[in-house]
DNA sequence: CAGTGGTCTAGACCACATG
DNA sequence: ATGTGGTCTAGACCACTGG
C-alpha cells in the first residue's frame, strides 16, 4: 500500500490505484466529470485511503490522457466537496470523511464515533483567562469587568480534523477550570468538579458557511469550502448561563438531529 | 416562474455598474479573487439586484481586462457560493440570497420573512395519491398496502426560490387533503379541517450535501451548489404520525435556531 | 535544487436558447 | 443566425515546499 504513508517517499504515481488502469473517455459526459467520478470511486472503494497523496497534477493529467486544467477542474471540484486538501508545493491529499456522523443533541458527538471505531482525537489549541469584550457579555449575561475562559479545539477522527471548536466559560463560576482540565481534558468534568451534575441547552443555532484561511488550515480543508456554523449556550439546572460555544464542521461529516 | 423577469428590459452591461468603472489590479492579490470581490460589492451595494443579468462573459472578461478563463474562475466562485445562477445559453444571473433568515422550529419560517417585509410566494409543483413505498411506511409507521399524499413545493422570497421541500402524509388520517389544500394552500389548514388543531415534532434532522441537478434547477442554482437538506416528522397530541417532510434550502440563507 | 500546486494567456469548438 | 455559457487544448511563469 505505497499510497498509505506520503512522508515514506513513494507517491501513489507507483502505486496499483494508477497503474495499468483503464479510462475510457465517453462524449456524453465532461471530461472533467468522467475524471471526478473515477476518483471518487477510487476513494469511495478504499484503493485512495484518506491521509494519502495523489501524484502530481501533470502525472494525474498524463494518465487521464487531459490537460493539466481539464484535470484540475475534476480536482477542484472534489477539493469543494471535502474529498481533497491540496498544500502548494507539497502535493493533493485524500480528504475524505469518515462518512456521516449522527449528532444528537449537539453536545454528545464523539461517544457515536468511538462505538463505530473510529480512533478519535482532541487537541486543545488556545486555554486562556481573558477580560469578556461585549460579545461575551452579552452571550453569557454577565456583568461589566467579569473574567471569561476561552477553549478552542480540534477534534479528529481517524486522524483527519472534523470540527474546531470555541468555547467561553464564566471564570467566577468555574475558578478552578483550568487545573481541572488539565487532568481530564473534558468540559463536563469541569462542570462536575465545581458541582454542577446537570446543564441544560438553552439555544442551538446552526447555519452554514465557507472557510476562512484560518479555518481552512485547522481543518484541512481548502478555503471556500463550504461547511456547518453551529453555536450554542448551555446553563446550569438553576438558568445561569455557564457555557457559550461556537463551532466549524465539515458539511459531509454531520447529521444533526433532535 | 422563479426567476424575477430576467427578460425585461437592458441587461447589466449597458447597466452602471460597467459603465465608467475602475479597476485597478493588484499583484498580491489573485486577480480572479479581486474580480471576485468587486462583483460582490456590487451585489452588496445593491448596484447588481437580484434577477438582473450579467453582461456577456467575453465583455465582462474585456471590461476586467483579462482571459475569459479567469473571468470564469470569479464567477464559479460566485456561484459556488450562490451570489449567481448561469443558464446555458442565456446569461448569468445574480441570485444573491435575501440575507439570512431563521427558523426556530422548522415549521413557521415564513412568518419572519413576512415581518421583513420580503414578498413570499408558495409553488405547488406536484399533489397526488400514491401506494405508500417501504420508506413512506417505515417513516409514518403504516400498514403494508396504504396510502399516502405527496406534496412538492417550491417558496420564494422576493422572487428567489429559497426551499423546495417534498412531504407525505397519511391519506387515510387525511382524507380530504385534495380538497382543502386547493382551497386554502396551506397545510396546516388542512389539519384543522380534520380535527388536529395542534401537532408536534417528533424529530428533526439536518444534513448539508450538493445540489442535484434537478435540484438546481428547481432552486435556479448550479448543480453542485452546497445546500442543507433537512428532514422531519410530526405527530398529533396522541403522537400518530401524520407528516414527513424533507426539504432543501440555500446554505447561506437560512439560520436554524432551536 | 527539483517538484509541487496556483495562476494566467490565447486561442478553439460545442450545445444550447432566443429572436 | 446570433450570442450565450460549457468544455478543452497547449503552452507559460510564479511561489512555495522539501531535501
Amino acid at each position: 500500500m505505497g499510497i498509505a504513508s506520503p512522508d515514506k517517499g513513494a507517491v501513489a504515481s507507483s502505486a496499483p490505484a494508477f497503474e495499468d488502469f483503464v479510462f475510457v473517455p465517453r462524449s456524453d459526459i465532461p471530461l472533467w466529470r468522467q475524471i471526478y467520478n473515477h476518483l471518487v470511486q477510487l476513494i469511495d472503494d478504499g484503493r485512495l485511503i484518506p491521509g494519502s497523496r495523489l501524484p502530481g497534477e501533470v502525472h494525474l493529467a498524463e494518465a487521464f490522457g487531459v490537460t493539466r486544467i481539464t484535470l484540475r477542474r475534476a480536482l477542484q471540484q472534489m477539493q469543494q466537496e471535502g474529498h481533497l486538501t491540496s498544500r502548494k508545493g507539497v502535493g493533493v491529499f485524500v480528504r475524505s470523511p469518515p462518512s456521516v456522523l449522527s449528532v444528537r443533541d449537539g453536545s454528545r458527538f464523539f461517544e457515536s464515533l468511538r462505538a463505530d471505531g473510529k480512533i478519535v482525537d482532541t487537541a486543545t489549541l488556545v486555554l486562556e483567562e481573558e477580560d469578556a469584550d461585549a460579545f461575551a457579555l452579552e452571550q453569557l449575561k454577565l456583568a461589566e469587568g467579569s473574567k471569561v475562559i476561552r477553549l478552542c479545539r480540534v477534534r479528529s477522527a481517524d486522524g483527519q480534523p472534523i470540527q474546531i471548536s470555541t468555547k467561553l466559560f464564566p471564570l467566577h463560576v468555574l475558578p478552578d477550570f483550568a487545573t481541572v482540565y488539565a487532568r481530564r481534558q473534558s468540559v463536563t468534568d469541569v462542570f462536575v468538579a465545581h458541582g454542577i451534575a446537570k446543564y441544560r441547552r438553552l439555544e442551538t443555532r446552526i447555519s452554514g458557511g465557507f472557510a476562512t484561511a484560518d479555518e481552512a488550515k485547522k481543518l484541512a480543508l481548502t478555503p471556500g469550502t463550504p461547511l456547518f456554523r453551529t453555536s450554542s449556550i448551555n446553563c446550569d439546572d438553576k438558568g445561569h448561563r455557564i457555557e457559550w460555544s461556537s463551532g466549524c464542521w465539515l458539511l459531509t461529516s454531520v447529521d444533526f438531529a433532535f
